[in-house]
DNA sequence: ATTGACACGTGAATC
DNA sequence: TGATTCACGTGTCAA
C-alpha cells in the first residue's frame, strides 16, 4: 500500500511519463481482481462486498485519469511555478489568459496593417479628400460637412464598431472580467477614440 | 454529512458562486472546532486526536481551493462539452493548443503583411502626399493640424486597443467576483455609446 | 514538531 | 438498474 502511495508521489513529482504509471496500474488489477472475485475480506476482518470493489477500481481509474490530463496540461504550460496541482491549474489560466490578450493584439495589429494596405491599394479617397479641402480653401465647415458625409461616416462607424463589439463578443470572457476601475477605464478610452474620431480635422479611415 | 456532499455537488454541478460557497464552509468551521477542541469520539468510539481534526480541516481547505482554481478554469474556457473534472482538463487543453497554433498563424500573417507593406509602401509617401500639400499651401495650418491629428488620432486607437486588453489583464479573484450585473451595465453603455454616435443627426461631443 | 500535499477507500448521489 | 462522479476522512511522506 506504501509503495502505491510512493509511486504515485514519484509521478507527480517528477517528470516520469505515464508509461509508467500504466505499467504500475498494469501490475495492480490482479490484486483487484483477486479481491474482486474471491470476497477477500479486509484486514480489520470486515468483508468486502464485490459492489465496493467495483467502486473502489472504478475510482482509482478516475483518479489515474484525472492525474493523467493534469500531467498533460502540465506539459503544455510553460513556466509552471510549482508542481503542485493548485499552482499548476493557477499557472494554466494565468497562461491561457496572456494567449488570449496577445491573440487580440495581434488581430487589431492586423486590421491596422489591413486598413493601411487598403489606403495604399486605392488612395483615390484621401486625394479626394485633400482636394476637396484644396477647393474650399476658406477653411470653413462645407470641407468638415464634404468629408462627415453619411456614407464616408457610416462605413468608419462599422469598422470602429465591429471592432469594438468584436471586443467584448469575445466568449463574454472579458465582460466577467470587467471590476468597476478597469470599466471606467474603458469608458475614458472609448470616450477619447469616439472624440478623436469626432474631430473635423480628422479625415483618415479608421 | 449528507448535506455538505449535496451541496458540493451543487457548487461543481451548477453556477453557483463562489460567495455562496464561502457562505457554506463559514458555517462549517463550526463543527470543525467542535471536533478539534473536544476531543469528540468519530461514531465507532474511537477517539480523535487534535492533529487528525486539524489534517481533516487543512484536507478540506485543499479541497476547496482545488476546486475553486478548476471552476475559475472552466470559466475561462469557452466551449467545455462536459462539467466532469476532467473534461474540464482536457477541453482546456485543446482550447490551449488551438490558442497557440491561431498565435503562430497570426504571427505569420503579420510577418507576411508587414513584409508586403514593406516592399509595397515607401513609408514617405502617406505624409509626402500630405507635406507637398501643405507645402504648397504655406499657410495652411489646418493641414498641419489635419496631419498632427492623424498621428494623435492613432495613437488613441493603440491607446483604445491597449486597454481593452488591458480589460481582461485580470487575476483569478477578478473573475470569481464577477457578476451579472456589472455585465449587461457594461454592454448597456457600450451600445448607447455606439447608437448615439451611429446617429447621423448627433453632432454633439461624446 | 508542524505544515502541506498526496493517494486511498468509502458512501452518497446523479443519470 | 448499473456505471460514473463526487466529497469526505484518514494515513503517509517530505520539507
Amino acid at each position: 500500500m506504501e509503495d502505491l502511495d510512493d509511486e504515485y508521489k514519484n509521478y507527480w513529482e517528477t517528470t516520469m511519463f505515464f508509461q509508467n504509471q500504466e505499467l504500475e496500474f498494469d501490475s495492480w488489477p490482479l490484486e483487484e481482481a483477486f479481491s474482486g472475485s474471491g470476497e477477500s475480506s479486509s484486514p480489520d476482518g470486515a468483508a468486502t462486498s464485490p459492489v465496493t470493489s467495483k467502486n473502489v477500481a472504478s475510482e482509482r481509474k478516475r483518479r489515474e485519469k484525472l492525474n493523467q490530463r493534469l500531467f498533460a496540461l502540465r506539459s503544455v504550460v510553460p513556466n509552471i511555478s510549482k508542481l503542485d496541482k493548485a499552482s499548476v491549474i493557477r499557472d494554466s489560466i494565468n497562461y491561457l489568459q496572456d494567449l488570449i490578450d496577445q491573440e487580440k493584439k495581434l488581430e487589431a495589429e492586423i486590421r491596422e496593417l489591413e486598413s493601411r494596405s487598403m489606403l495604399l491599394d486605392n488612395p483615390t479617397r484621401d486625394y479626394d479628400c485633400i482636394n476637396n479641402f484644396a477647393g474650399n480653401q476658406q477653411q470653413d465647415l462645407s470641407c468638415i460637412n464634404a468629408m462627415r458625409s453619411k456614407k464616408s461616416r457610416q462605413m468608419d462607424y462599422n469598422t470602429f464598431g465591429s471592432s469594438i463589439t468584436r471586443v467584448h463578443n469575445h466568449s463574454l470572457i472579458e465582460v466577467l472580467e470587467a471590476n468597476e476601475e478597469e470599466k471606467s477605464t474603458v469608458e475614458t478610452k472609448i470616450q477619447t477614440a469616439i472624440a478623436a474620431y469626432n474631430d473635423p480635422n480628422c479625415f483618415i479611415n479608421f
